[in-house]
DNA sequence: TTGACAACCGAAAGCGGTTTCGGATAGCGT
DNA sequence: ACGCTATCCGAAACCGCTTTCGGTTGTCAA
């Protein structure tokens, strides 16, 4: 393979330490601030860096001083290679943090055959990444187990069991589904059913515990087939809803795990003719903006996925800054999600106007 | 700012030389499948770099090399920092297929106060990446002429005016909305209203074209208050339809832009009171998994974005390859939209069995 | 005037690889 | 036994920038 040869194209600090009739050393120092260089010459340097358009080799720079101002970011794979909504806007919201400090944000995905922490074991090994954000985390999570002890700074959107020796960023999952549970209680509901998602999962788990202890606290029993673990997408929720419509006493509001499951249930609930908000209430979690498009609108405690990608980002590069520190505080934020009231959680049994069939214009 | 140095804990090229007993260079080029090194010198060298964990610093190795073998992508900056669900999808994709090709993918988004091509070119200066791919083309895109100029190699999902001379993968937008146009007319629909997007982004424009001339050729004629553009989002396309519902004489069937505004404009009709499948007919644009979860479902053009993604980034990285041969073809590449039926879209005037309002159990 | 001390800058050694070039060794024919 | 090639490997330059270290100046007090 030929090497690439820049030719002379490409400006260099050589050819710019040439042009000023200076060393590179005191081009460099100049540019980075160092204290002993004269402050007309820093002036000098700097308008002719500005005006022949230089800017260092990130390589070069990389090499020399031994760092790389990298994040890695492993999309997790699912089955259906979708990015949940979710996770797009933390993704956006990391890379805009890690723009303005001037980090790169590394995103890679995992081939067929492999699993993340190989993926993560190369890219740190091979000198690509300085740091890592990972996000979905399990109760059991293979990578956090990975990161711990591979000495990266990293930072996790969503806690493990066990989460006291690394930084991370979470909503209260738990309080936000006792808030639910007891928003319907406050509604009158009675009877509430929960569609939950995969319990591997560490946030399903945490909502699902709310669920379970509010409804306790509440004293509202939960009926033989109330709960419904494993719905991951609208499909299982569909077949979730009907299994609960088919039960003698069927509840009055249905808690779901994340607003995917409850659009999906939604939507099973106006294909079996109930009338969702009246008839039966659904609350969600997210916050997505498809909340607001369905018929109902859908109620849901809303997190700001954006905002927690700005703050993860935020953290990891502090982390990363000051690695030199010794056994130095993790950062571990908790957040509450808010409840957004839409249309779909009502008192039990309301028929609602705007619900009644009316005329065209 | 301290030196970082990894000091006897990283496996370098050197150590690994000096364990074998041979020199750098040697064990370089035995790595790197060079003739002139015997085959079990070759053996021996990898058999030490698998046992000893050694991998090449990549930052060492582009220096030396003079490549990045990194592509750029820039988040569109968008109001409301929401990664539409395709963008997510190609996103993956492209992860995928450049990691399979040990490429890496930079993600940044665009500060405040910045524009997208400032930030692409900071990225080519600082030798951060070496090509681009860029998405959700404008009309006129001032990313593009800025590209065909920055000499790095590029590949555009969708197209722009002038198309010719760089290296783009697109769908037959207008084809498509050809296509939904006639699919309706088929069903016996002959008035057909538009929903379109900002006309301003190519892929718009050219949906916008396809029912122009779709409508025309079978002769169905554009009611005035049928077309509305600059439709991005849900909220808009409540609007629209209530316009439209105000028609004297209203449309029998909405084509949409994306299947986000037929999301919209479904629950719009669904608030009025219009059964959507039979008294109006609503066909969208993308394939999105939520178009499976409303009800009714929706009928729409679908396009694989995953896939897309997949093969822009093979092209890119095959046009990096070759970036020597001089005036080398460009790939451009047009895929067909397939079209998804569901319930969105009907016969006019039918009324589905399915809609009948049913029992509980 | 001289010495001491700042203030500035140049020289040079890295960072961890790659690649060219030439030398040593071995194998071969005669 | 000799020379000649092919084969294989070591030496060294280099990629572009950073950072240490030491050497020149200039300034000011004694």
């Amino acid at each position: 393979m030929p090497r690439v040869r820049k030719q002379n194209e490409t400006m260099s600090i050589a050819r710019l330490a040439k042009y000023l009739g200076l060393s590179e050393g005191t081009v460099s120092r100049a540019l980075n601030n160092y204290p002993d260089i004269a402050e007309k010459t820093v002036a000098r340097v700097r308008k002719a860096a500005d005006e022949l358009g230089y800017r260092p080799s990130t390589t070069a720079r990389r090499l020399a001083r031994g760092v790389v101002e990298t994040i890695g970011f492993v999309l997790p794979a699912r089955d259906g290679h979708q990015i949940d909504p979710f996770l797009a806007e933390i993704l956006d919201g990391l890379a805009t943090e890690l723009a303005l400090s001037d980090w790169d944000l590394l995103v890679s995905a995992v081939p067929d055959g492999h699993d993340e922490v190989e993926v993560m074991d190369r890219l740190i090994q091979s000198g690509k990444v300085g740091g890592f954000v990972v996000a979905r985390t399990k109760r059991h999570d293979p990578r956090i187990d990975f990161l711990r002890k591979s000495h990266v700074p990293f930072v996790a959107q969503g806690r493990t069991e066990n989460c006291d020796d690394y930084a991370w960023l979470d909503i209260d999952n738990e309080k936000a589904f006792v808030d639910a549970v007891n928003y319907l209680v406050g509604l009158g509901h009675r009877k509430i059913a929960y569609l939950g998602g995969d319990p591997e999962l560490n946030y399903a788990w945490q909502r699902r515990a709310g669920y379970l202890a509010a409804t306790k606290a509440n004293g509202c029993d939960i009926a033989p087939g109330y709960m419904h673990d494993g719905i991951t997408n609208e499909l299982a929720a569909r077949e979730a809803v009907l299994e609960i419509l088919k039960l003698p006493d069927h509840p009055t509001a249905i808690l779901c795990v994340t607003d995917a499951v409850a659009i999906g249930a939604i939507h099973a609930l106006a294909h079996a003719g109930i009338d969702v908000g009246s008839e039966m209430s659904v609350i969600g979690f997210d916050g997505l903006p498809m909340g607001e498009a369905i018929h109902p609108g859908l109620t849901t405690m809303s997190q700001a996925s954006y905002q927690i990608g700005r703050e993860v980002g935020r953290i990891v590069v502090a982390q990363a800054n000051k690695a030199n520190s010794p056994a130095s505080e993790f950062s571990q934020i908790l957040w509450e999600a808010s409840l957004t009231v839409r249309g779909s959680a009502n008192p039990p049994a309301l028929k609602l106007a705007a619900n009644a069939k009316g005329g065209i214009s």
